[in-house]
DNA sequence: TTTCCTTTTGAAACCCGTTTCAAGATGTTT
DNA sequence: AAACATCTTGAAACGGGTTTCAAAAGGAAA
């Protein structure tokens, strides 16, 4: 691979001037510059990124560190911020990190040693407060929270909100006996959204009854089979995502149960899949696409010192799962 | 952020020593190593990746340049090789390129100036041949061959018999009308499969019936309607990948159409959702998970020198959507 | 023609971890 | 005690762009 010293010593100039050539960064003579560029073009000259990113100490990257890189959850938000991030000049780098603290460390103290210039990252780990606050990096965390006023940005969709309206959804359409099948007790974003359920349960003078499960499909297939034989007079259920609402489904359709005559679903998130199931799966939307835009903004507009908050609305999306 | 001089300054003695340390590539007095294990521990030094693998040419990186990263197929892969990856202590980045010519060139620029130790490859672009051949990282194409006898690997898994299995199928099942939903031309997979299909077709006396659709459930859509259309006494339908059989099951059961009583219906793939949705969808399985751990042995272990093509065999997975 | 200002240019330092090389230290053999 | 082998160690070079700084060159004003 060629290097700028070639380049120079092809087009018979100085490193310094390739590099002006290159970058744009000062005034060089035509006839030079026409020279660098042809030994360029010869040479099949590109810059190194490495050696570049060494000394800019920023690497034109945004890395993105996720509990799961087959959700689709993530899978949209990261396509999102990879769209924006190219269109500001930047690349994306995603760290995959089953939710294990360890891998998340690492890819932190990866990423920042990489020289990224910002982080997003989801993760419930409180052990990362510390870290988080001691990274120069600009970090915001989408979906969940680590701890309010942490320095970095937090960006998120009114998990509270989220779980009152589906919950009111469901007894408006006279739902009697309800079911949130909560999403894990550390996730911050599900308890607020079991939170949101739970409140309007209290206000209506509704029972609750509830169900943990993680955001798998294939914990969502046994929780199903539980929630049915602990809660058997059930008419309305309350998924912690599309992904279970799906699993859910399944299960119900299989044991004859109709949806929405029988039993009525909501599912969580909106993602593309929950209007392509069928039937259409009845949803509060996160606006995904925008909070993955929302972050990268932040994070190339340094607005992450100090702690800087951002909050979007859910909004529900009646489809055929309930009536 | 500490550098490995401060580090040497802290602890006195040489960043040669220090670097010893880290790296356990020599022999260190035990009394120097204390001292330079506290020096690193009080100044929270973490080794900057970017000086590293300036020197070493090797950034202990894979690249993934994949057409879509919300498409399951190309997700489920990413997930296989990055969880591979890591096994080997190395990381994966993904580059998202829709397709498009200019951003595979970009990403292959991206990812070799990054000093990735191999990249994989999902694209059809025949204009990539060059590039890759005087590429010197380590590729390999998944999925798609850009061109046989290029250097670099080609792994995929036996299309021609994955379209013959799934035609095959279809009949032995009574079909007497079917159409196969094949994908792009220019996509060597998608032909492949195609041509299986055909030649079972024409051995079988049946007559050959196909219409285009692009790997997007939103084509998928549209294209359910045309071909009930241009064929409305199709029984059996063969789709170029599940997420497209997905969205055929869905205009089907919009229209009143019973699967697989009055159209018998086989995806392609096997994605996670094959199984998750209802009814669970009957489908060619490629071994996705393997496909892309091979991919990440042949990078690291260097197979890649000259031509090395690895085919895996398809498997047709019955379920609710067949009889 | 001299002086001053502006522009262009290359040498060298820089970013930071790694490695080579040779010197210094220690130990062993004869 | 001399000669030799082995281990430990730090100085310096390296990788490849970028930037600073000062010199050189060109142009304009006096």
């Amino acid at each position: 691979m060629a290097s700028i010293r070639e380049v120079a010593k092809l087009a018979n100039v100085s490193p310094s001037t390739v590099s002006r050539v290159i970058n744009g960064t000062a005034n060089v003579d035509e006839e030079k510059k026409r020279r660098v560029l042809k030994a360029i073009d010869e040479s099949g000259f590109t810059p190194n990124e490495v050696a570049r990113s060494l000394f800019k100490k920023s690497s034109k990257t945004i890395g993105v560190i996720v509990p799961s890189i087959t959700n689709p959850f993530f899978t949209e938000m990261s396509s999102a911020i990879e769209k924006t991030a190219n269109e500001y000049g930047y690349r994306m780098t995603i760290c995959n990190t089953s939710g294990n603290v360890e891998k998340e460390k690492n890819a932190i103290s990866m990423l920042t040693s990489m020289n990224v210039d910002g982080i997003v990252i989801t993760t419930s780990n409180q052990e990362l407060k510390k870290i988080l606050e001691n990274c120069e990096t600009p970090i915001v965390a989408i979906d969940r929270v680590i701890s309010k006023n942490t320095a970095g940005g937090y960006i998120h969709c009114d998990n509270y909100e989220g779980g009152r309206i589906a919950a009111q959804h469901l007894i408006q359409n006279g739902c009697k006996s309800i079911v949130c099948v909560r999403g894990l007790e550390s996730i911050s974003s599900a308890r607020e959204r079991y939170q949101g359920y739970l409140d309007v349960c209290t206000e209506q003078g509704i029972r609750e009854q509830s169900i943990r499960c993680d955001y798998s499909f294939t914990e969502g297939l046994t929780m199903t089979e539980k929630l049915l034989e602990e809660f058997p007079d059930v008419d309305g259920i309350i998924a912690c995502n599309d992904m279970v609402a799906i699993s859910i489904y399944k299960v119900l359709c299989r044991r004859g149960i109709r949806v929405p005559e029988d039993i009525q679903l909501v599912g969580y998130d909106n993602i593309s899949l929950a209007h392509l199931m069928t039937p259409e799966l009845t949803t509060v939307a996160q606006p995904i696409e925008k909070m993955g835009v929302k972050a990268v903004k932040m994070l190339i507009r340094k607005e992450t010192k100090g702690y800087k908050e951002y909050i979007f609305s859910p909004e529900l999306i009646i489809r055929e799962t309930t009536k």
